[in-house]
DNA sequence: TGTCATCATCGAATTTTTCGATGCACTGAA
DNA sequence: TTCAGTGCATCGAAAAATTCGATGATGACA
């Protein structure tokens, strides 16, 4: 019995799919296909239920799932003792996918840092919105994903990460006030995320508790575009402050004051539990330490120069 | 990774032996060299310690090794309860080896009983001594042997079976006393097993304690020859009792009682720990069913017509 | 009814594995 | 020392396995 194709029938189970296995594994989807038959017929009982149009194991493969599992997390434990980080190793690779939010705040500088510490990673980064990326780390196209809801799925691990202080940014030039009631915002055009989105929601609901009536809100699905309006005084934007303060130096955007918060945006961290590798917690290890170091070493600086120029 | 190629290289560690293990898996010597090369390419480590002209394990070998097992025992588990014995599985092939008395006393009739309840085995039968048969044992050429010494070696594990009563038997003919004594015995050209065989040794130890002088004491290595010697007059043989038994009705063979007590035969069942198979220890099994009916049912009638037999 | 998505199956191409032969290193006996 | 014997690696060719690309079958969906 080859463990390859143990793998091969772990990815069919785990991704409910012989074509979307196929390609997470890099080979075509007849090659999945046959090594699957493979393993039924040296079993001799089928583990894929045929007779349905709708994916199903049978029984049988349900049994050997457990099988499978025991067997990878034994060969994975094994290759991490005898260091099988031969010189031949491919290169690993990682599909990352996040928001716009994440990717504006600290993921570029953290995959700085990681191109360091893992210099060996082969990435590859989508972005598209919290959805999307729930249903490509379902389908087993994204091996990590950061969005704003968990991608909550069998074989699917999500741990939080710090939540994202939200804040209203306008143009320098026409918004000078020290400091904003909602109600003196709402008379501007809002810009925030996409419908439905977790900002986009949160902003309607604290317009809606506040009684304040905005004149109009738009929805848009990229922050650049959403920054550009608000340079060019289309309106005011609700965006991660983190996100923002990259921006502000080069700009004429304003942190504004407001006296209602808006509520933070959650992150999720979800990535598929891969009994052969620990690529995925690894990295999203070295999210959490560059977090860390992040919020520690900036809380003073960040924090002044956030006031300063919030106040600008 | 391929699990074969654990196999084999288990196999390897285990006998101890490129060349054993490739008998063994029943493969060339140099597909078997090349299986391990595979594995420790895939691994990136040596193996096997090849500077020394003695086999021997390099650390990572032995490190390897446990994995093997854990990795070919849950194997074996996943086999047995996805009933992995499909229509196309190779017949079983077991190799058995013991010592003439066995061979002469309950092997031949457990192993029509062996046929019935287990019609798939193809049994290959090897007669030999005690020391010829522990030695096959310890290069894997035998997997389970019957012998009156236990095959101790690591990865073989070893049983006690009940042992065999001995006995002095005659010519009916000429030894026609109800009782002897040792000395009227030993009279006569003693015939036992080869030199340093337990019988022979324990004939030894006895006439040495009685202070009895033998006139000659003949080494034998072939019951059936120490039956035609015994038939033709030649002397008296010391032979397990229940082996003479079922000759007793053909010959002229009796037996003899003796006012001195034979040590009895000790009989050791060794086996080779197989990670995927548990054939040995099934059939082993067998073997003590068998002889726990044999013991039962027998007792009445067997004790009977030996009884009646010595009277002869 | 046509399109799309999913998967099995087929022959050819490719890769892996095995065989048989040979060479090398070492041992033990002559 | 020489010589036969043992144990293992290595080579090229043969055999077996795996994979690819293409095709067809089936059901979903509009």
């Amino acid at each position: 019995m080859n463990l390859r194709f143990v793998e091969a029938f772990y990815w069919v189970a785990s991704l409910k799919s012989v074509s979307r296995a196929a390609e997470k594994l890099c080979i075509t989807q007849s090659a999945m296909s046959s090594r699957v038959a493979a393993l039924e017929e040296e079993l001799g009982v089928m583990l894929l239920d045929r007779k349905d149009k709708q994916f199903r194991l049978t029984i049988a493969g349900v049994r050997f799932m457990a099988y499978a599992e025991r067997l990878l997390a034994t060969q994975r434990e094994l290759m991490l003792e005898m260091g099988a980080s031969g010189p031949d190793t491919p290169p690993m690779s990682l599909r990352i996918g996040a928001i716009e939010s994440v990717l504006h705040s600290w993921l570029l500088p953290w995959i700085g840092e990681l191109r360091i510490e893992h210099p060996e990673l082969e990435l590859e980064l989508s972005v598209e919105t919290t959805p999307v990326l729930t249903e490509l780390m379902r389908r087993g196209t994204l091996d990590l994903v950061f969005a704003a809801l968990p991608a909550s799925h069998e074989s699917v691990r999500t741990r939080s990460l710090p939540t994202m202080e939200m804040a209203f940014v306008g143009n320098a030039q026409i918004h000078k006030r020290r400091r904003y009631t909602l109600a003196q915002l709402a008379e501007f055009d809002l810009l925030t995320f996409q419908r439905g989105s977790q900002p986009h929601v949160a902003l309607m609901d604290l317009l809606r508790q506040t009684g304040v009536l905005p004149k109009r809100v738009h929805a848009i699905s990229s922050i650049s575009a959403m920054t550009q309006l608000v340079v060019n005084g289309f309106g005011i934007a609700t965006l991660p402050r983190i996100a923002v303060q990259r921006l502000l130096q080069y700009s004429e955007l304003a942190l504004l004051r407001c006296d209602q918060a808006l509520q933070p945006l959650p992150v999720f961290a979800s990535y598929r539990a891969d009994p052969l590798s620990s690529t995925a917690e690894t990295v999203l290890n070295s999210v959490f330490a560059f977090l860390d170091r992040e919020g520690k070493g900036r809380t003073a600086k960040a924090q002044a120069s956030a006031s300063k120029v919030s106040i600008s």
